[in-house]
DNA sequence: TGTACATCAGTGAACGCGCGTTCACTGATGTAC
DNA sequence: TGTACATCAGTGAACGCGCGTTCACTGATGTAC
C-alpha cells in the first residue's frame, strides 16, 4: 500500500481489527491494549472509539477471529483423513477433531485465550445444537459416527461436551497449568492416549 | 480475641493469608489485593511486606490453602465409598475424585483459580510420580484400581493425566466457559456421562 | 463545473483510577548486665 | 529489680505506572443545487 493520510484512513475498522489480532496473539487478552492497538494503527488513541464502543467490542472481534481459526484448522485437519471405510474414518476424524483444538491452543495461545475469555455462553439446546463454530465442527462429526454406525444414538447424546472437556482441559494443563513444563514428546504421548480412551469410552475398542 | 493492638500484632502472618483467602474466595486472584488485605487486617497497607516479599509470595500462600482444601474434599469423598468388593470400591472411588475436582471448582471458584493459576509446574516424573496434593489422591486411587485387577499396568500409565484433563476441562467449561449457563440438572447429567465415559475408556464396561 | 454546507472521521489534552512498591521513620519489645 | 540499648514490626507519605474513556475540537469528504 502507498500513503494513507491518517486523517480518514478509510479502513480503520479492519485495520484495527487486524493489530488487535496481532497483539493478542503475542501477548493475549491482556495484550490487546487500545492504546498500543492505536499506536501500531498510527492513529491516534481514540480513534477507535469511531468504530468499537468500548475495548470489549474490539475484543469480542478479536474473539470471532479466532474462533474461526480454530474452526480452519479443524476443518483442515478432518480433510486429511480419506480412509474408505466410513467407520474408520468417522472414528480418525474424531480423534483429528481433538488433535486440532489441542494444538491449535498450544499454536497460538494467545488467541485460543481470547477465543475462550471472550466467548459469549453457549446457548444450551435452545432449539437445537449449536452448528457453527468449532463446536458444530465436533458435533458433525460426532454424527459421522452415528451415521457410520459405530456410536449408538444414546451414547452420542451428551457426547459433545465429553469429548470438548477432556482436548479443553488437556489444553489447559499444558498451556497455564501445573504440566506446562512437560515435554512435547511426553505431552504427544499423552494426548495420544487421552483420545484413545475417549473414543474406547464413547464407541469401545 | 480480645483488643490487639496494632503495633507487634503477634500474629500478621497468617491473619494477612485468612484475609487473603477469604478476598480470594469472594473475587479470585484479582482480588488478592495487597492494600485491600492490609485494610481487611486493620494494619497499615504496607506492613505485609515485613512478612511477605511482595504480592507474588502472599498469593501463593493462598494457591497452597486452596490446594489443601481440594485434596481434603476429594479425601472426603472417597472415604464416602465403603463397597466391600475390592473392584467396585476402586471403580466408585475413581468417580467421586472426579466429582469432588469439579464440585470443588464450581463451589470455589475463587480458590480454583488461585490454585490453578499460581501452582507452580508439576514436576514431571522427576523421581517417580508427585504423591502429595490432589494429585496424589488421583495417583493412589488409580493404583488402588490396579491392584484390584480392574486396571491394566499398562493402561495405569497416563491414566492420571488422562482423567485430570478431563474434569478439569468439564470444570473450566462450566466455570468461565461458554457452558457457563447450562443449567445445574444438566450439568450434573453431562458429568455423570463424563465419569462414565472415561472409566469405560480406562477400563471397559 | 463551482460552490456552500452538512456530515463524517479523525485529533490532542485531560481526568481519574488504584495499584504495588519504596523510603525514612517510630513505637514496642526483649535482653544483657 | 532497674536500666540501656539493640532489634523487631509496625506507620505514613510519596512515586510512577499506563490505562480506558470523555471532551471539545478540526480537517477531509461528499453532495445538492
Amino acid at each position: 500500500m502507498g500513503f494513507v493520510s491518517t486523517y480518514h484512513h478509510g479502513n480503520l475498522r479492519p485495520a484495527l481489527v487486524e493489530a488487535a489480532v496481532e497483539l493478542a496473539r503475542v501477548s493475549g487478552p491482556d495484550g490487546v491494549v487500545l492504546r498500543e492497538v492505536a499506536r501500531q494503527t498510527g492513529v491516534s488513541h481514540n480513534a477507535a472509539y469511531r468504530h468499537f464502543a468500548d475495548r470489549e467490542e474490539l475484543l469480542s472481534e478479536v474473539a470471532s477471529v479466532a474462533m474461526d481459526q480454530l474452526e480452519q484448522a479443524m476443518e483442515q485437519r478432518i480433510a486429511t483423513v480419506t480412509s474408505k471405510k466410513p467407520e474408520l474414518r468417522a472414528r480418525r476424524r474424531l480423534g483429528e477433531v481433538g488433535r486440532a483444538y489441542v494444538y491449535f491452543a498450544l499454536a497460538e495461545p494467545g488467541l485460543f485465550d481470547v477465543a475462550f475469555a471472550t466467548q459469549e455462553a453457549h446457548p444450551v439446546r435452545a432449539s437445537g445444537p449449536d452448528t457453527t463454530g468449532p463446536y458444530g465442527v465436533l458435533g458433525r462429526v460426532l454424527d459421522e459416527l452415528v451415521d457410520a454406525g459405530v456410536l449408538t444414538a444414546a451414547r452420542r447424546e451428551g457426547a459433545d461436551v465429553v469429548c470438548w472437556a477432556a482436548v479443553h482441559g488437556f489444553a489447559m494443563l499444558h498451556l497455564h497449568g501445573p504440566l506446562r513444563e512437560m515435554p512435547a514428546e511426553m505431552r504427544e504421548a499423552t494426548l495420544v492416549l487421552l483420545l484413545a480412551t475417549i473414543q474406547r469410552g464413547l464407541i469401545g475398542p
